[in-house]
DNA sequence: TCACATTTTAACCATTTGGTTAAAAAAGAT
DNA sequence: ATCTTTTTTAACCAAATGGTTAAAATGTGA
């Protein structure tokens, strides 16, 4: 019995993870929803209360299964390269996974963002960073690695980890056009760190 | 009296702009645009027949301002490294101007991409793109820089110039907490250039 | 079969929102 | 001053949408 019921949650979430991602919060339809689940409104609204609260679990579930382990692996001991390589396969395993993921920040940190950073467990974030910064500092100082600052080149990690996944529909028309985009997606990942280590390696 | 006519429809687009920028079509509000405007819905609606029409305008200048130059840059006979130099400056340029841009594309594109594709001038793109892939991959064979498919590396410009705008209000609160972030944005132009071409040189 | 939980149906409500309209008012030009 | 254009006011409409409700139907386990 218990199944069924979470079956149909589980069933729920997905759809709404769809058409949040293509939608955003405002323009998703709670029937649109229903009907993406095979379920109707008034079952919708049975186990989620409102719209707001299943955007709320949604977005949680997902912001989470990105955050936690960028904030774990900033924050170990391995080698800077290694700590690239790690970030850069999570990201692309992840967000190949629930490419919805970027465009919903980013939708929603414009409209609400304190509601959006609390969400988002940030509160872990700040030692894990100052480690790999120091880390980073630590590298250009031993000369193993060409000066730059290190907020700089994990803006650009992000960047070139997250940006593909928010550009695919448009880089797949005028780039790729009948390629399948996604096989390429796939392999950028370790592509992408020898691109930023190549650029920072002395 | 043509002034005045011209100033409030300049006055609505700016309005519209921000807006549509922070809401995207489906949650920006014409009341809210007139509001911004300093106008009232009427006359929103006497010169701007409906939220559609005033959308795909606001859009269309947008997009064109980004993208023409684009293509000159990809199409023009300038050195490889001058070329990523003159593209990176274009966008930090041009998003500091229009950060909004970024979101407008990402949000509208996987909303109705079709109407999308057709409001931006990709037609022109083509003959450019192929130049500067074709210059890349002698580039590559001249042993100037190292081996990389000439779209993965305009993906990679790509990501860098665009991506720290989308991703500006998350960084600057969790990397740069108490800083001025638009200053730190114009300063990453040059060293984004200087950071792909490091990658790439032999 | 009985009791209980899940799901559907379908009607309904309140609010929001895009858009219209017509008349009055304000501003400009001549 | 008068004629025209721009702008405001304010009421209004229709459609879409989030959300509710109650009863019927279906399924499930004991």
């Amino acid at each position: 019995m218990d199944k069924k019921k979470e079956e149909t949650q589980k069933m729920i979430l997905e759809a709404a993870r769809k058409i949040f991602a293509r939608k955003g919060l405002a323009g998703a339809r709670m029937q649109e929803i229903a009907d993406e689940a095979g379920i109707n409104k008034a079952l919708l609204h049975y186990y989620y209360r409102s719209k707001e609260k299943l955007f709320e679990q949604v977005f949680q579930e997902a912001a989470n299964k990105l955050i936690t382990p960028v904030i774990r692996f900033l924050g170990d001991e391995s080698d800077l390269f290694d700590k690239i390589r790690n970030l850069c396969r999570h990201y692309y395993q992840t967000l190949e996974k629930y490419p919805f993921l970027p465009n919903f920040v980013i939708n929603e940190v414009h409209t609400n963002p304190e509601n959006i950073f609390k969400i988002m467990g940030f509160e872990h974030m700040g030692e894990a960073k100052e480690k790999t910064i120091h880390q980073i500092k630590e590298a250009v100082q031993q000369g193993i690695i060409h000066e730059i600052d290190g907020r700089e080149l994990i803006w650009n990690i992000l960047s070139l980890c997250v940006f593909p996944f928010v550009s695919k529909p448009i880089v797949s028309k005028f780039l790729y056009e009948k390629e399948n985009i996604d096989a390429i997606l796939k392999q950028r990942a370790d592509r992408t760190a020898d691109f930023i280590i190549q650029s920072i390696k002395k």
